[in-house]
Parts: structure tokens; sequence; C-alpha cells
DNA sequence: CCTGCTACCTGATGGC
DNA sequence: TGCCATCAGGTAGCAG
């Protein structure tokens, strides 16, 4: 489920419980969280090793080891739980896939749907993934004029440009949506056609749904403790997204839902002009 | 190279 | 209630 703003309010919460702290060894209880790396390997590199920081990379989430890195990838379902050892995580009745044991505990890796990763790397670059991700929509990098740039690239929907992560990195289908809604773009808007207005406004909408997501990611902040935890509030900052058929918080009229690419887009025809 | 489509998975939900 | 279809905040891999 996360973008960007959920994975970066869960690398600063895990940083803060993590670094600078051992990983003994590391439990595999579902291969598929770890394919195509094998439990074999996952145990391998990252036993006894050091976490010396955690970090966002667009939607993958990275321990930084002394020896190499650990990258995780959430997809739509994945999340973080923190157990008191293998022992309580077997006990209660939590679905787990990997499981980080440290002296006082284990962090599980859970995501039923198995469509989520976790793989060791020699170097975050050694992930093709990672290595392809274009400018972080959270970095300083992430300026109008870099923006712009990438608008003229090549033509193309505005939602297609956004939720692109080798242009812009950690934009999804929520927040592409929720920008171009604040920007009153069409997401059917040829991305090299929009004037520099037009451009600065998007840039300007992105940056700040991206900044009031994480704040609210943060308020309250995750809790790896309890199983069922997940971030709250987000609906009430949502403007289009998964509203079809309800009034546009704008104009009233009703928000439309249509596939672009595979994807559900939401937007409103009415103010959000092509 | 680039682009667009499908596969990958499981669980929740809604209509009949 | 049961069954079936549809949907889900994403990316990797492959064909063209």
């Amino acid at each position: 489920m996360p973008e960007a703003p959920e994975v970066e309010a869960i690398a600063i919460t895990l940083r803060a419980l993590v670094r600078g702290r051992r990983i003994s060894r590391v439990r595999v209880r579902h291969a598929i969280g770890v394919k195509p790396q094998t439990a074999g390997l996952l145990n391998r590199s990252v036993s006894s090793a050091r976490i010396s920081d955690v970090e966002r990379r667009g939607k993958y989430l990275l321990l930084a080891l002394d020896r190499g890195c650990v990258s995780m990838h959430f997809k739509f379902d994945g999340q973080l739980v923190w157990f008191d050892g293998p022992a309580d995580a077997l006990k209660r009745n939590v679905h787990w896939d990997v499981g980080f044991e440290f002296e006082d505990g284990m962090l599980g890796f859970v995501d039923p749907r198995h469509l989520g990763r976790v793989h060791w790397l020699a170097r975050p670059e050694d992930s093709s993934g990672i290595k392809a991700l274009g400018v972080d929509a959270f970095s300083p990098q992430f300026t109008f004029s870099e923006f712009n740039e990438i608008c003229r690239v090549r033509p193309r929907p505005l939602k297609m440009l956004l939720t692109d992560q080798t242009r812009i990195a950690g934009v999804g289908n929520i927040y592409s949506a929720e920008a171009l809604w604040h920007a009153r773009l069409s997401p059917f808007r040829r991305s090299d056609r929009l004037t520099a207005a037009e451009a600065r406004k998007l840039h300007k909408a992105v940056v700040s749904v991206l900044a009031r997501a994480l704040e609210c990611c943060l308020n309250p902040p995750p809790d790896f403790r309890n199983s069922q935890w997940w971030f709250t509030g987000l609906e009430k900052i949502l403007r289009v997204y998964d509203r079809e058929g309800l009034p546009c918080r704008r104009c009233g009229s009703k928000i439309r839902r249509v596939e672009q690419s595979g994807r559900s887009t939401y937007f409103c025809a009415h103010c959000q002009r092509p």
C-alpha cells in the first residue's frame, strides 16, 4: 500500500528503534518473501551484521548494514511488526514472512499477500528497481525546474508521469490523484504541453500533498508492536482518491473513476480541465 | 533502447 | 448463506 510518505514514516520510526543494533540472525518463514533470493543467502549475509542506518529510496526501505544492506518493498500490503522474539511470533496468531532477530526481539516483515520482498544487496544499486529510481519526491533535488524538465522529456498523460518511479520516485496512485486534483489538472493532460504556470502549480501540489501525508503518517507514528497497526486519518486528507460517485469537495460534481493503464484514476471532470 | 501489458498473490467486499 | 466476480496505495519481466 505505501507510497513515499508511509515508507518515510516507517523509516523514521524504525531508525530510532534499530540504528546501531546487531541482527543476530534471519528467519524466513515464507520463502516467497525473499524470492528470487534464498533464506540461506539472506541469513548468511545478514547474520551478526550491525544496522548503521535506516533509509528510504522511493518506496523502498533500506537497512544499511556494515556489510551491504537489506532492501524491503511493501508493494500493496506489506508491513513491519515487532515481536518479543521468535517464540512470541509463533505463539501469536500473526502471519509473518521474514524475521530479523535482535537480542531482545524480532522485527517481522509481514505480507500475507506475498507480493512484498526482502533482499540482501551488496550495494543498493544492485537492485534494478532502486538503480532506476528518478529524483526522490521528498529530496531537495525535486525542484520546480527539475520537474519542469521532466514534464518535457516526452509526451504522456500527467498521471503516468507522476507515477513513473524512474522519473519521480515515491509518488503512487493515491497521491498522484490528490496532487492533480489540487492543481486542477486532468490526469489525461499531456505533460509536455503544460504551461510553466501549470507545471509550477502541479509541482507545488505534489510537494504539499506529500508533506501533509507524511505529517499525518507520523501523528500518531507507526506502532510496530501492534500487529494490526496501520496509518490512520489519511482518509481525512484525501480529496478525490476512492471517492467515485461522491461530490467533488470543490465544485460538487461527481468524482469519476476511470482506468488508466490498468489502474484506477479518480478525478473531477468539471474542475480538473484537460 | 523504450513502451505497454501481464503476472505475481491473497483477502475483502458486494451483487445475485 | 454461498458463490462468483471484482478490486486493492506496485513492480518485474517480457514481447514487440
